[in-house]
DNA sequence: ATATCTGCAAAGACTTTGCATGAGA
DNA sequence: TCTCATGCAAAGTCTTTGCAGATAT
């Protein structure tokens, strides 16, 4: 099975390997896509992307996979209000591509954002670790959107 | 119209008012269960409550009504992920009963938490700052949610 | 070989819309 | 009075499920 960059095997193999999940075709072309997108993507996003790339794939497989991956923890399943769901791949809350939301109520715009990341990860950590002693909880993930006006959206009306 | 609690009319009045909407017996209704629940209610579950104590409404009521308060800022839209939105009285960001959200996404269960609610609303309000003027949003809100799973689901299986 | 995965079509669940009637200011 | 609000029923959207055939290991 040849990788198109040379690069070796992608990271999410492992991961697959190791929950007895068998790493098909059309999942292998959905986290393709969603490890070269822009995020944000609805199912039927996903589903017409990855279509393009595996003309066979259905839109319930796109379903079902991503199901298992955000099970697994290799997606992040987002609600920005506007009625579907978006994806994202999670490459951990500490890594590199990590950012939080914020969102326009008027448009739907997103904005995604880093800036001030690495202390709200630094308090994000301490509070963790407070909620998982408090309430007996294994934290895995977080979500933090800011909801408001983009500057569009202000100056209607 | 007589206030049961004898303590005058409800802080929404003004807001009503102000926007040039008529404060409904229905609307009244909705209000009153949203400021006297154990929070997190799904539409249904506003509707079914509003319905012993005003049976006239109907559910199209119940989400139109929603709608109007969630855009006024008077009641916050959540999801946790199990396909229905839930619905909870908007107190302000910074009022006494706020609080953030604990999901287990084994069972679904939710804990309100405001253990750190000092230290965390400091910090969004700097990066609330720094994003307001970076991305020239007007911000209205927040959202806090940390995702993970609860004794009982961790021990599972 | 065999348990898992897939596509299609149909069902399901929550939410929104159209329209005539009813109610607030 | 006159606009706004409501209920009912129907439609709309996104998502899930059933089942027979195909596939990965």
């Amino acid at each position: 099975m040849p990788w198109r960059d040379g690069t070796g095997p992608p990271w999410w193999h492992g991961k697959f390997r190791g929950c007895g999940y068998r790493l098909t075709a059309s999942r292998q072309a959905i986290l393709d896509v969603l490890s070269k997108t822009s995020k944000h993507l609805s199912a039927e996003d996903i589903y017409l992307k990855v279509h393009k790339i595996y003309p066979a794939i259905g839109l319930t497989t796109v379903y079902r996979t991503l199901e298992l991956l955000v099970q697994t923890g290799m997606v992040f399943k987002f609600d920005f209000g506007d009625g579907k769901a978006r994806y994202e791949l999670s490459e951990g809350p500490r890594s590199i591509g990590h950012h939080h939301h914020l969102v326009c109520t008027g448009c739907g715009r997103i904005v995604d954002y880093t800036d001030f990341i690495d202390d709200e990860i630094e308090l994000l950590n301490q509070t963790e670790k407070g909620l998982s002693k408090k309430y007996n909880f294994k934290i895995t993930n977080h979500l933090i959107q800011f909801y408001g006006l983009c500057y569009r959206c202000q100056n209607i009306k």
